[in-house]
DNA sequence: TAATATTGTATCAAAATGATACAATGCTTG
DNA sequence: CAAGCATTGTATCATTTTGATACAATATTA
């Protein structure tokens, strides 16, 4: 068998039992938010990329290496947002469907089988980084924007999609990682698109950009670029060293 | 044996083996924002309430019923706010001290001792309704005031104290659940006196009072009161009525 | 009855936000 | 190469929200 499941046979004892971690990956691409999904090998199941426990790992930790085993994607903001634990979550027969595709049968009593609460955590990263079909092990990842998701979800990770999507507009007025869904540079349009995106919601143009060049957290860079038939924008980066100055002297957090 | 532990020792085949939940219960009395701690039985050490998920269970529903058992509180606010699982929260050598400290040993192979994953729940209690030691089972319950809290408590409990309250500080502004704390009806100095507490910060009477009238989701009642040499202060009471339409109206969500 | 402490509300200044306008500019097109 | 055009950066004004102070009203105490 290969696909999925291959990955996740460990020894039952060197995880901790009953307890998983899905990852909601967010990127931001072209005014689309977008999250990771994963293809279930041989199904037309999609899903979260997902783990579970070792022994020796915090849950910090095993999040950040399930991040990165599934998708190669390394030192990310990631934040765990909420925990889903329905008995009816249905694990067993969703399983027992994606192994009936695969051709392998698990016995009755396999852990797999039984109640499992999932931890679930959301990551925000560059999109322009990510090449999601290089390192995701024998199955394929998908970019899919966040309004028009595939219908065949599994589990319950449309729920855990939309909770976390949630969290995100919660977090956005409070810490500052939104950046990290940005590219390392960017025009004042393409950061008010990822808030327009995110919340749902327009703002008008020239209140945004006094807003957020307000906040002194942006550095501003000389360049410009030859984009279209009208006046260049300037690029702006992220400075982490008025960020944290800002940070001291405001209720934001740092990321 | 008797104490917190005859309440544990379920048949280990009942609960979701590795998860546990810890409640973490505010309540508001005389300008004191507090934290409901148990005392664990025949040792100095307090801690929070808590229990496990039994295998038909939800977790909001094993939250609900740890609450319940454990100090007749029921239909009260309560929410997940965080999960803990550091792999160091050291549960074998507290629990191996409780244990010894009421003469039982437990096998070295006790589910007890083994690895715990424990998902936070706060809930919000009327000070006024509640009388901590009636339903404890055999175990006292203490009100302790968050900015004095023990010395001595057991496993992480204090870093979920601290976590709790910064989620109950973060909901202040987008849920209208703190009257939750407060009594049925109340005083505007004592609902600035909450928010003073949680925040930790003063406001200023006249703009707090503005503020909270502005939002119209307050009934103010007849009623006012024989205190003190001054003048009678109006009683007021959360209208829910005029907090839907009010919910409906703005980004604030209802509890 | 006067004194006193606290309440409810008004008022003004300052800051934040909403809405509109306009000059500047980099590209396109004739 | 000049005119046109779309978009950007910023200014400006109106409105709303917040911060700070003041003051009359009033229930008790002395």
């Amino acid at each position: 068998m290969n696909g999925r499941y291959a990955d996740f046979l460990y020894q039952e004892q060197e995880i901790l039992p009953a307890v998983s971690i899905d990852c909601v990956i967010f990127g931001f691409h072209e005014g689309q938010l977008k999250v990771l999904l994963v293809n279930f090998g041989n199904t037309q199941l999609y899903g979260l990329p997902g783990g579970f426990i070792k022994n020796h790992e915090s849950l910090d930790q095993a999040a950040q290496q399930i991040l990165y085993r599934r998708t190669g994607i390394a030192n990310t903001y990631l934040e765990q947002f909420y925990v889903f634990g329905e008995p009816n979550r249905v694990y067993s027969d969703t399983h027992k469907f994606i192994m009936e595709s695969n051709g392998v049968e698990l016995p009755p009593e396999h852990f797999l089988l039984r109640r499992f609460v999932s931890i679930g955590y959301y990551a925000l990263v560059d999109f322009t980084k990510i090449h999601p079909n290089s390192q995701i092990e024998n199955e394929a990842g998908y970019w899919c924007d966040i309004y028009d998701l595939p219908k065949a979800i599994a589990f319950d990770h449309e729920r855990i999609i939309q909770k976390a999507w949630e969290s995100l507009r919660m977090m956005l007025d409070h810490k500052l990682a939104f950046f990290d869904l940005m590219p390392e540079t960017f025009t004042m349009n393409e950061l008010q698109s990822l808030f327009e995106t995110i919340l749902n919601k327009k703002f008008l143009r020239a209140n945004f950009q006094r807003k957020m060049l307000g906040l002194g957290i942006l550095q501003r860079l000389d360049k410009k670029w030859g984009g279209g038939a009208h006046k260049a924008p300037y690029l702006y980066k992220f400075d982490e060293a008025k960020a944290r100055v800002y940070a001291n002297s405001t209720t934001w957090e740092q990321p």
